[in-house]
DNA sequence: ATTTACGGAATGAACATTCATTATTCATTT
DNA sequence: AAATGAATAATGAATGTTCATTCCGTAAAT
């Protein structure tokens, strides 16, 4: 606890300052999703943040520090995306769609903070707070599976997790194979992927594809 | 070109140095898996290996070349253990499962291999020579895929690279969680997530669940 | 005028790589 | 077979570099 974190653990300040903390962390983002977590140093951070280094260890108390606030930033913006004014608590073929829109509109919008997220060795820097961030876009979309699959309209073959894990996999594995450029996805391509991964979670009787 | 070049460049060699060589591979291979490639220094994969660094530099011109090399050796055993005895252009839902049954005994003895090839940041790393050690396993599969597709085995709703980009990904995402503490993976669950995936890619009319 | 924010050169720690030294190998000589 | 020593391999302390972090001089704000 010394002078940086005054500043830098309070989330209720002025707009000013408010403003140079999320340069920082956006700026962050972009050269993390680059270069990786451990290969990016920081004074290119401040760099392409516009300020100084010595400002960038006012807001933040350190690298890691600055990692943390990336993640949970990323991660928010991305649940953010996915769940405002969706009720997951109501599955069907359209909320699945909706839910496949939104998560490719992210990717295509905010490709960095998408890579970000997909980074291996995050997690060893993440602090407990961070790694709770991660539970609370898990949590809903696991409830979503779970009334799916009592309903009658996704198959009960796979546990929600191992649903989720599944899909989500599926979801990121294309896009990682597009940023290596192992392939291009046309819009037409995203959408029977999307069937693809319905027909992989749907319950086997009479769901169609709608293209 | 200097000293080193001349014993790390050259595959045909003594078999006690062969055994040293690869002795490194491992040892890097693993620390990289667990620290990230940037995230680890030299001298523990040389400690890790039973050697002095100074050695290590007799055998790699580098770190960098160091990447490389356990790179392509991990790739070259994944393809090993996946094509052996296989015969990808006769493709039917038999080998389908076999794919699967040798893709898991993978991910469950050499879970640090695993991790290796899926990290971010290799590609940047990659010389053209090591980038061109992925085409062999993914030119093989797709081929598999095509035929699948003119046989009526597989949905043609998925383009061969997208669809194995979709498996391949499906696949790393459960073990991905699993590695993560997200879930556990029984053999019924692996049983459960290739029979979805198999959905996925199949061709609709017919082909039932083996469970 | 005093406090607060800023920037970037300065600092020390950690790193990749080298190199002078020591150990091992092995063909040659007794 | 044993002894020799030239050639090769192994080593880890030493080197120069890069990095995270600090700190002090300057600018803005109050």
């Amino acid at each position: 606890m010394d002078t940086a974190t005054s500043i830098a653990n309070n989330a209720s300040r002025p707009v000013k300052e408010r403003g140079k903390r999320e340069q920082i962390i956006r700026a962050a983002l972009q050269v993390f999703a680059e270069h990786g977590l451990h290969g990016t140093p920081v004074p290119p951070i401040a760099d392409k943040a516009g300020v100084g280094v010595g400002t960038l260890y006012r807001y933040f108390d350190g690298k890691e520090a600055l990692i943390n606030a990336a993640f949970c930033d990323a991660k928010q913006r991305l649940q953010d995306h996915l769940l405002t004014d969706l009720d997951l608590l109501d599955p069907s073929r359209a909320l699945f769609d909706t839910l496949w829109a939104r998560l490719t509109s992210f990717a295509r919008n905010e490709p960095e903070t998408f890579q970000f997220l997909e980074m291996q060795d995050h997690h060893s820097y993440l602090t407990p707070e961070s790694r709770s961030q991660e539970q609370a876009l898990l949590i809903p979309l696991g409830m979503m599976v779970i009334i799916g699959q009592r309903n009658g309209l996704l198959s009960d073959r796979l546990k929600p997790d191992l649903a989720i894990a599944l899909f989500w996999g599926a979801f990121v594995g294309i896009f990682k194979a597009e940023r290596l450029n192992y392939l291009t996805l046309t819009d037409d391509d995203l959408k029977r992927a999307r069937d693809a991964c319905w027909l992989a979670m749907a319950n086997d009787t009479a769901n169609g594809v709608t293209s």
